[in-house]
DNA sequence: TGCCAGGCCGGGT
DNA sequence: ACCCGGCATGGC
């Protein structure tokens, strides 16, 4: 299965370094990866840019925000009603377990992290490790809908599998290292965007179509 | 115009 | 344990 590494290296030299998460601190990429559910990266832009007009971009104050007043902030975002909610829940927890700190939540233990992300209403795992990894450089492996149909396409795991497994088919194969996990996940981001969207299939133009016969 | 985007939850089977 | 409808904006 060294194919994993062979697709790191070919998306690599394709792409070059992505210098990811766009983001300016641990608790912007944290509202950001609860913001990207299921929506295009420039429509929470423009919300956590609202965010930031209204110099709310921190733990307390969107903890003691009314989640209405929230609401309207991220509207661009998309599913706003949900996500207010969804950051609010994450803000209690954040307040309540680490004092709104991600400085002190980074210092906990990866394992520990991630149940008690997924105990948050409306962080599931790929939010998960969103935050583990880009947040809190975590070396947990992110598995989004690019990562799955990019690996059934080339028929190395089906599409029907869970994201764990999709998970441990990384972690299995890979070092655990942040440092490549950051990078690998973003060029996956930057291969799907760019040549797998889900109405088109294969073009010899992707970088990955020399594995199109596997 | 309709389809899609860096998911997740809750209820039903 | 899976399956599905709902959630919603903005870009192409």
């Amino acid at each position: 299965m060294t194919v994993l590494l062979d697709i790191y290296y070919k998306l690599s030299h394709a792409f070059g370094p992505q210098h990811w998460w766009p983001g300016d601190t641990p608790f912007e990429i944290a509202v950001g990866a609860i913001l990207t559910q299921n929506t295009n990266w420039g429509n929470v832009e423009k919300a956590i840019g609202n965010l930031k007009n209204r110099d709310v971009l921190s733990a307390k104050v969107i903890y003691e925000m009314p989640v209405h007043e929230l609401a309207e902030l991220i509207r661009p975002s998309g599913y706003f009603n949900i996500k207010a909610q969804r950051l609010k829940s994450f803000m209690n927890f954040l307040m309540r377990e680490y004092h709104g700190s991600m400085k002190k939540m980074k210092s906990g233990e990866t394992h520990l992290l991630r149940e008690q992300l997924l105990s948050v209403n409306g962080i599931g795992p790929e939010t998960a490790d969103s935050i583990l990894l880009y947040a809190l450089e975590k070396p947990v492996f992110v598995i989004d809908a690019y990562t799955k149909r990019v690996l059934s396409r080339h028929c190395i795991l089906d599409d029907g599998r869970s994201y764990d497994e999709f998970q441990a088919l990384f972690h299995a194969i890979l070092k655990k290292d942040e440092k490549l996990f950051n990078e690998y996940h973003a060029l996956f981001v930057k291969l799907g965007k760019t040549f797998c969207r889900k109405s088109k299939s294969l073009c010899d133009t992707c970088p990955l179509s020399t594995f199109k016969k596997q």
